[in-house]
DNA sequence: TGAACTCTGTTAATTAATAAACAATTTTCT
DNA sequence: AGAAAATTGTTTATTAATTAACAGAGTTCA
């Protein structure tokens, strides 16, 4: 177990859901037992990388007979803090706000969608499963009443800093961004910033490297 | 200029579409010719940072000068391989895949959207912006007849490496996948997960780890 | 025009990330 | 029970990525 608790670098922590996921689907095909050389060969990572990865929270292994899994199932889950309830809210009710608050799979990970918030009047009342969406205009009065949070910006990227801005101002703690801006926040606020384009970009790049080899 | 045309590392290409879109940003603004310096404060990168991953591709700089902002955004767009369109489908069309349907950005930057596919006789036959949702069992014989070259897979996990497989033996060159599977496809084809709930979980741990500073 | 200044491209130095190695411990099997 | 095999946690080595440094080329402006 490492003693000295020093920052996890972000490569490490960006694995983590990785494990998690993988782990999941191990304890539903009824394994309860891996090594990190079973482990790297599903998942793609070096057995080193994962011994040492998950040794920066803790000693989970056993020497000679590898890692329980529904115990470091659980372990990361306690690390990535999928333990607890994230009230949260969608911004923008739009083509992707709607697709998200219609996908169960996050709510079933603990964030909890309280509420959704648009500009345009012919949105505002309707539901989307059990969900109301409401006017921008009560954000701020939402978020400090019902303790949300967790932000997820849908709106146009030209509205994404000012609603960024006025979520922290009432108080959010983190926002999932999808708009294609790099959102500013101060120190004490989580970002993810997602920019589906740059996937889909790298995406471009690499199937042009694959025509145009430079080797 | 790089003369020997050596393998760019993938840290290189991820950080490209972050290049096109700022300056994209900055012809909008009408700024013309920015320095690495300059651009280092508003992109994040170090200004040295910069200069080396243009040099991968070739010396778009000059001296003295900086970037010319218009020569540098097509430059990169050619390198991304967004000079041409990419005929492309969508497998899945549920909430995911129909947001992503009704989003014009990415037709605008050349991945233009031929079809939607699913399995449910509800969705066959419906349209999203002119774009027709098609049973998938036409999927082998439209990629073949169509030149599709991208597949957009938006199916459930369980599903997605057998559409994945389905989409490679017709003919596709890269899958961009939505699915929380890691999909595998052989050496020639290119693919690029998504992923979102990593995103998510990622956020997940820096809340939490703020709320319990370590150092 | 020319001196002072700017800024790139590129090499060198530093830091970070990954992989290998291995002693210590536990399991497995006879 | 005891030897052989397996596997971790951790240290060391290697590779990759980032940052710094700076010569040389080009710009700016009096
Ligand atoms: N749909 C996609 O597939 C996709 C992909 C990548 C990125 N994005 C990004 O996600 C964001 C949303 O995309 P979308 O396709 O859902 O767009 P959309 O136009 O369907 O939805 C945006 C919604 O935001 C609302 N809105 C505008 N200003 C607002 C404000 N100030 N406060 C509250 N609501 C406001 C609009 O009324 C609209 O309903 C955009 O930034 C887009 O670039 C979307
Ligand atoms: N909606 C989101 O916000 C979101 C977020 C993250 C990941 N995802 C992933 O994206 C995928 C789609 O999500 P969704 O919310 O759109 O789900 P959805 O259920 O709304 O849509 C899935 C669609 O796929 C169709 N389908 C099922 N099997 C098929 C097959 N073999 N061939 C063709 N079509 C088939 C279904 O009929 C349905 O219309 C899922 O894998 C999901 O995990 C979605």
């Amino acid at each position: 177990m490492q003693r000295t608790s020093q920052k996890v670098s972000m490569a490490v922590i960006r694995r983590l859901p990785k494990y998690y996921r993988y782990l999941e689907n191990l304890l539903n095909k009824e394994i309860y037992r891996i090594s990190s050389k079973e482990l790297s060969r599903i998942i793609g990572f070096t057995a080193s990388q994962i011994r040492q990865d998950l040794n920066c929270f803790g000693g989970f292994g056993q020497q000679g007979y590898g890692y329980n899994v529904e115990e470091l199932y659980k372990e990361i889950g306690k690390i990535l803090g999928l333990v607890r309830e994230y009230k949260s809210v969608i911004i923008g009710a739009g083509n992707l706000g709607q697709a998200i608050a219609n996908y169960s799979d996050f709510q079933r990970k603990g964030f909890k969608l309280k509420a959704m918030f648009d500009i345009n009047p012919k949105l505002i009342g309707l539901k989307i499963r059990d969900v109301e969406i409401l006017d921008v205009d009560n954000l701020e009065d939402f978020i400090k009443e019902n303790d949300i949070e967790v932000g997820i910006i849908c709106v146009p990227f030209s509205k994404a800093q000012e609603t960024a801005d006025r979520l922290i101002a009432a108080g959010i703690k983190g926002i999932w961004n999808f708009a294609p801006f790099d959102i500013k926040v101060p120190d004490n606020i989580v970002i993810e910033n997602v920019h589906l384009s740059e996937s889909l970009f790298t995406l471009s790049y690499l199937l042009n490297e694959y025509n145009n080899p430079e080797d």
